[in-house]
DNA sequence: CTTGTTTTTTTGACCACTCAAAACGCTGGC
DNA sequence: GCCAGCGTTTTGAGTGGTCAAAAAAACAAG
């Protein structure tokens, strides 16, 4: 049991972020979803899920997708944790934007002890969510993982509290941030119009944000509690 | 220019060191001392100096050794740079014990980024030397070296100071805390007995310690300024 | 069904890094 | 001045990860 690469990491990561986009978790990811998320020839992609098989991290399904075993399923949750606990830390400690943090952590998730990732769970307080409002799986690797609505889907005026971001282009990140629109901002939904494409918010201090569809999609959100 | 691979990295760090080992700067560094060093076998570490030495790193004579050239030289220093500041960000902020940073940062080195490293050193106040008391090279990859006696060279009697330790051995480390040998203590050097091989100094609250020839080599030590 | 398209797998090759072991070059002792 | 011994280089091979392109399987439509 040789301590995994960073390459192993990653497939393992980004079947388990595959394995959750969809709704219906235990579905097999598709060879070439996982290629392309990779940034891998879809042949690379398939000799290595045979070596994950082989080493009982995956269950691979010739011509139909993979899907991860138990085993493999902790292992990318702890991937996950390091990479959001070092977010995180990184914002919070550091002072990095959390559009630029993403990146960094990307490598730093390969190279960080359990120990030094626990130094920080604890530095921070054993937070339950990472600056895009990502669950961040405890040391055993599981997580709670809630269900929420969408800009695209909650009812039209009445308060919510922005709760996750589900896009990590920083790009993206700098065009919310500089709306204030971050996890824990209250805001109104005004207006959905499905022929323009926009979703119309009040946010901070009552500014008016217009986003289109596709970006509103990515922007969850949970009923705000009376404040107090 | 693709940016050198840890492996390359780990390459130069180690020439950089063994050619600052060796009184002599500019001498080469003999390939055994090298493959020993990084823990390879010498054809390996031959291959790999013939590839440095190919993209202008490394000034390589067969059977002679190896030596950086001013790119090297500057790189490494970058690296070494990482590692040091790395190590003195995880005792200062993190509360890390100095005998376990070395390992964590020998990783780390190859993944933070020059905007991460940045702002540790700008948190850190911009400090010239890491936890072990090895001076940490500017941006530019410059950095000041110094030239202390050690216990076995500085004046018996007079009070000194430790400056810095030159073996990042854990269980050594652990040794010279457990007696608080770290870098900024006042000594007194209070006898020195070649044949028992021992030194003795005395150090927090005036306590006795004794130790082997071969360990006092390794802590080097200043005049002790006046108090004020 | 059969055909054409898409997706997946296979094959052969390559790069970076490594080792084991054979071949080589240097140097010190006589 | 030669040779033994030591350090160094070369050679051949292996591993992990990757790609390009050919082959195969699955799927959609008529």
């Amino acid at each position: 049991m040789p301590l995994p690469s960073s390459t192993v990491e990653n497939y393992l990561k980004t079947i388990y972020k595959a394995q959750a986009a969809q709704r219906d978790r235990g579905r097999l990811v598709p060879m070439g979803h996982l290629a392309q998320a990779l940034n891998v020839v879809p042949g690379t992609a398939t000799t290595m899920v045979k070596a994950l098989a082989e080493s009982g991290l995956v269950h691979y399904e010739p011509y139909a997708g993979v899907r991860l075993t138990p085993a493999g399923e902790k292992l990318a949750a702890l991937v996950l944790r390091r990479h959001r606990l070092i977010e995180l830390f990184l914002v919070k400690v550091l002072g990095m934007s959390w559009a630029e943090v993403h990146d960094e952590a990307e490598r730093l998730e390969h190279a960080a002890s359990d120990k030094l990732i626990d130094r920080i769970d604890n530095m921070l307080g054993r937070p339950a969510t990472d600056p895009h409002g990502d669950p961040i799986p405890d040391s055993s690797g599981s997580m709670v993982v809630r269900d929420y609505q969408t800009l695209l889907t909650c009812p039209l005026g009445t308060p919510v509290v922005l709760t996750r971001v589900t896009d990590q282009d920083a790009a993206f990140l700098r065009f919310l941030e500089g709306n204030s629109l971050k996890p824990g901002q209250k805001l109104r939904i005004e207006a959905r119009d499905d022929a323009a494409d926009q979703v119309v918010v009040r946010g901070k201090r009552d500014a008016k944000i217009t986003i289109g569809m596709r970006a509103a999609a990515k922007l969850q959100v949970a009923p705000a509690e009376p404040a107090g």
